[in-house]
DNA sequence: GGATAATACGGAGCGCCACTCCGTTTTTGG
DNA sequence: CCAAAAACGGAGTGGCGCTCCGTATTATCC
């Protein structure tokens, strides 16, 4: 338990203010000012706490990113068949549930920098098992990398961040390519 | 011919600066007084030729938007085979061409709003010929629509827009899906 | 329990952005 | 050549992410 007791309780406020206002109006168009208003705290406060948005999105976004990496373990030890689009059903809902997310998401994933780097490169890792068990098992194409496969899903999220439509019929169609 | 003469000079310089900027550091990234400066012109007359940021962006982009309908059309009539591919391909490379587009393109490809609306539809209805003849030979899954190929193509375009990494392998996955 | 040092708070302020408004200059047509 | 119409330039506005610092609060030690 670190730190003093006030500066814990407006760092929990910040990001459940947070993480309410982005669900609400989408990461890109909440402004800072507003989450700081909300969580009843100055934008000093704030901006100590978080040293620029990206950092306070993924404070918000940590745990389910996290929450990501355990279900591919899980599904690996108790899913027989199908398990990698179901983790992949489950990226791309992650995704689309913090809206304005997919742009930092692939930018982190790919260059492994910012606070969401190393949360991100535990997702590939996870990823990387789950697909390389799928490729033993001929689910999928043998030269795809968890990389690829995870830029492929992000992007089909991302067209339903920006056209509001359904993902369904897109991953449908990409996992015929995945084979 | 509409217009002042030096009405339209200007406006001609305003859409060149518009393109030289827009390509060097992203649609994103450059600003409208920028633009204005490089143009030799003061910002006000920017914004009166071009009512918000988007509406400079279409008339950069619509061009080449022309283009692509005019290629679907050509590929049509000269390329027995492959011919969806190499489209596609295109698309990509317009979308990647211009940094910072494939999101208002999403959104004006599936609204119809906007000055880019008119011009993406020309462009959907170019693509569904396309995709009607693939699927006629077996070259396309029969239940894809144009436009779910065109958010597929423009999420791929994305990707190497965030990651500024190479859209093919991501296009080959997407085409052993398409079929 | 009070004094003091460490720590966190609040909000005014900065630079940049997309965008607006209006007095001034240039073009145009009779 | 001269007015009316049309377009120009640029100062100004509000909102953004973000910084800075004087003030208030908490923790520590006697």
């Amino acid at each position: 338990m670190t730190g003093r007791t006030d500066a814990r309780r407006n760092r929990a406020r910040l990001v459940e203010a947070a993480r309410e206002l982005f669900a609400e109006v989408g990461a890109d168009a909440a402004a800072m000012n507003d989450v700081a208003r909300r969580a009843g705290v100055g934008p000093g406060t704030l901006w100590r706490h978080f040293p620029n948005k990206e950092a306070l999105l993924a404070e918000v976004v940590g745990q389910s990113l996290d929450g990501l990496a355990e279900l591919a373990a899980e599904l690996l030890r108790t899913e027989p068949e199908g398990f990698l689009r179901r983790w992949v059903d489950a990226l791309v809902a992650h995704i689309t549930r913090n809206r304005g997310l997919a742009a930092s998401f692939m930018r982190a994933a790919e260059h492994g920098e910012g606070p969401l780097g190393t949360r991100c490169h535990a997702v590939e890792l996870a990823a990387a098992e789950l697909l390389a068990r799928a490729q033993e098992l001929g689910e999928a194409r043998a030269d795809l990398t968890a990389a690829e496969l995870i830029r492929l899903a992000t992007a089909v999220a991302w067209t339903s961040e920006a056209t509001e439509g359904d993902p369904v019929r897109m991953l449908d169609v990409l996992f015929e390519g995945i084979l």
